[in-house]
DNA sequence: CAGTATCCGGTGCGATACTG
DNA sequence: CAGTATCGCACCGGATACTG
């Protein structure tokens, strides 16, 4: 089956840009991964409306990419805060990526605004693709794509509904 | 600096978004990944209106992300094809990343409907963010994150503008 | 084939006001 | 602090018709 046969329909990159693919929420996760929790702190960094920012987080939880929970410091009342899960660490390639695209292409000319570093030794951080086996980066020259199990053909004429 | 002191509007990611992050553009260079580069080819495997294509065509060419170039077969006549750039391919981790998070979390029981292999070996690809030094993969919990160079700090009060 | 032009509807988003 | 409720608009995107 070729590309151009394959019903989309259950592509994972629409999959997961159906969950993630607004304005917003990639920006939402981009302060999470920076350690801010809080409702008003994200609010307020990321200039976004309340409503919309209530919505979207909702969202998020739904999708299991933040949990919130409650919290109470000594002595004062409960707070509330929203903390990746391991489904939302897991799209840390993707944020990475896209903040090294846009630093590579789209930074000023001395640099980007904010860098990601190797806890323990301080280097940089990089994102690749690359081979389970041998671990060599690659670029999409070097790939190759295939229908994987559940790939269907899509509907030969007119909107895929059966 | 602490990152809550920090102006997002130059964040990398943000700039990212604001070519990529409309929800058409990432999935046509999921098109443009698997070697789709004809409108009408876009138009109907993506099943999105002739305008809107037209307009994020624009916006990625404008971006060059993808180049638009004429071609005539033997006795054909002249057509049209975009085809990524060295830009285009360097989001290649970013919509690899998308894939995968979905493969993961979001696929039907028996696996994702679409596949990307090494083209050499034929295993299949991953998508990890690495420290430069040791090569080795990190999760968030391993890295950290500090001002960059055009690092500034946000307003104090309101909303940005000078 | 590869678009452009036009119209039109839904909704995403911001602003504001209000609540436990 | 951490939201909800309501309103209004801009803009995104779909549908249709038209063009070189």
């Amino acid at each position: 089956m070729d590309w151009l046969e394959v019903d989309t329909s259950n592509c994972s990159v629409q999959r997961t840009l159906d969950i993630v693919g607004d304005r917003w929420s990639l920006l939402i996760l981009r302060e999470a991964f920076n350690g801010v929790r809080r409702f008003d702190d994200i609010a307020q960094h990321l200039r976004i409306s309340q409503s919309v920012l209530a919505r979207r987080l909702r969202g998020l939880v739904d999708a299991s990419i933040l949990e919130r929970s409650a919290y109470r410091g000594a002595g004062t009342r409960t707070r509330y805060e929203y903390r990746l899960t391991e489904r939302g660490m897991a799209l840390f390639p993707v944020i990475t990526g896209l903040m090294q695209w846009g630093d590579r292409y789209l930074a000023d000319e001395q640099g980007g605004s904010w860098n990601v570093h190797h806890r323990e030794c301080g280097r940089p951080v990089e994102v690749v693709v690359r081979c389970t086996a041998d671990l060599e980066p690659l670029d999409p020259l070097h790939t190759r794509t295939s229908p994987g199990p559940s790939a269907r053909p899509v509907n030969a004429h007119g909107n895929g509904a059966i």
